[in-house]
DNA sequence: GATGAATGAGTATTCATTCAT
DNA sequence: GATGAATGAATACTCATTCAT
């Protein structure tokens, strides 16, 4: 690497014309399943090259470095993931217990659909630039603290017996990533079986007798 | 030209003196180190060179390549990691519910001791020679299967209420690893109190009521 | 981790544009005079970079390794080689006599200008992948069992008188690479001379009295 | 290599007591071995330990370094050859047909003695220091002009009818070689049999009609 | 005279990135 | 906006040789 950004001084605003951005999405996410086959220090960018069908000159049109194109494909699970907790459907519950099952089944989905790009998550962190990795963790975080807020409220109403209210929290936002960082010994059980069953799991974990 | 051994063929019979071993321990632990804060790829061996103070090259009289060294960090947690649950203390316990609390804290303190290299583990997994991973991924079964034959023991007696064993297994030991994936949110807890409360968490989840 | 083809598993398809294989060319043509001067364990990669002045580098945007040089050095001499007893005019001819003295030319010629070539051969064929070896190798016992028909004919035509026509082929092959292995003490012969010389040589040594 | 001493200055003055001569002597041998199998550059100073059974350190005690075991297979070669043809029984033949054939004789046998010897010497001649070097090339020269001489008076008594005897000379001493040289397609051929097919093929090639 | 360990200088090769057309 | 070629800095690894005991 020659030249080296202050690291996450902040992706590119995503302007430029549509055509533009359709080919960095197309980089992105060919480069995410390569990152996630081959490791990212593995994969390299003759191999993005040649997966995407684009020069390897012309990559350097759409993306700056390599670097960038992981944190891009981080980019991709973030939006989605920061609504899930935001989506009115969810938020607007009032049962506690309902309000946690509902959340439980929406990241589990999410999971699935983005089981490449979490586990990628888990194994490239270390190469995340800290203010990028800051962000990150403070979205977790915050995803987090919304899970502990259920659950303390169901607390309060003695639906729920824990006593931890934030351990709970982190245990159940680090059991939802259960299939991305173990589907190689989940291959046995259909998608929304597993839901199911990990619902089941962590509503009994937390559930007063 | 360089000869190339076949990746994962074998390390060599951990023989000659115990200096020797000393050192080659002394390489490993400090790699594991590197590797677990940078990555594997990212470290380089003259990193590993300064961390141990061995010279660079002297660090190939006692390890062959960069790859045996991961290859032996993976070794390290092999060995006492299948000792868990052949201890006679643990296998002897009757009562399920006893038992699994027992395997819980045992592997916590495990998880505790080995927190970087089973984060390695499930980052670098994939530069794995296939018959190395085989051999853990079988070792992670024959664990899970231990579970599951706990809980299935549990159910009979009607003192776990699951609905499915094999599930609540592979949940449970992928809960055992939750400190070493998680630690960055988990620092406000003490080591034991943090075993007590997976315990907890667990025991509810699979309990009847 | 290096990747390394197995050796001689066929080089690319000299395909790509003309510039491509005019470097490439170059390359090997200048490495082959290094390798004969100096030997080809002996000659770095720095030095072919230099001697062609194609940076370093850049010298594997054009081959593959070190060895495909010496592979393409070979190559080199393999095909104009194997056209010498294809050659009309030769095979055409009736005289067994007239026709060994024009084989005898023809490899004599051949053998000045690839006097390095040949050379490198018989000193560095210990680094050829075996189906390469057995090739050429090949190559010289049909060399050779081509000069033994003519010897073969010319026996029933009482023109020649040998005892083994086998050992005197190959004895004459082995003679028509006396100039590449022993040039050091021929200088004081003009080309045309040389060859004269040894046709003499060998045309008296079979030839019936 | 960190030393270089200055080229060829002379190999140590073999001294020493007898065991110490006998090591060397064993080393050169096994070394010599190894160079012809996989060349010189490619065998390693390791391997001709373990192939000696002497400790890598203690090869130091007994050779100087790589280089000098090289130059003392050559010396191996030499001492005997220089003798062929100061033989007296050879040097006492009046007839100059029987004078040559006797050569040849003599030298075909030391060709099968020393067939690896004489390989790796057109092999690795490259690396030899200048003065050795010419010191191998004056021997042969020297060897060279004696068949002349043989072959001159042959000329004067009209035995021979050659046209040029120098040419004649340095082609009957590359002859000698063929063995070393191409044993890989002599295979067919017991040693005394070849003995005799080159020497009639040499003598009628040199043969007045 | 044996041995384990050191070391320095090198070697082929890789790869992200850029330049010129 | 596409392409072939360039480049610089790094990387794992090797090996002859020597040192300390």
């Amino acid at each position: 690497m020659r030249k080296k950004r202050e690291a996450g001084e902040g992706l590119a605003p995503v302007e430029k014309n549509s055509v533009f951005q359709k080919r960095q999405l197309q980089i992105v996410k060919k480069a995410a399943k390569l990152f996630t086959k081959k490791g990212y220090a593995q994969t390299t960018m003759r191999e993005i090259s040649k997966a995407t069908g684009i020069d390897l000159s012309n990559l350097y049109y759409f993306i700056e470095s390599k670097e960038e194109i992981l944190f891009r494909v981080f980019e991709m699970i973030h939006r989605p993931e920061s609504s899930v907790f935001e989506k009115r459907e969810i938020m607007g519950i009032a049962d506690p217990a309902e309000q946690l099952r509902a959340v439980i089944r929406e990241m589990m989905r999410f999971s699935y659909i983005y089981k490449d790009e979490v586990l990628l998550l888990y194994r490239e962190s270390k190469l995340l630039p800290k203010k990028m990795l800051k962000e990150i963790l403070a979205r977790e975080s915050h995803f987090i603290r919304y899970i502990e807020a259920i659950l303390k409220k169901g607390l309060e109403k003695k639906i729920f017996a824990i006593e931890d209210a934030a351990f709970s929290a982190s245990m159940i936002a680090y059991e939802l990533s259960l299939y991305p960082l173990r589907s190689w010994n989940l291959k046995g059980h259909a998608k929304e079986d597993l839901i199911r069953l990990v619902e089941q799991h962590i509503m009994q974990a937390v559930a007063a007798v």
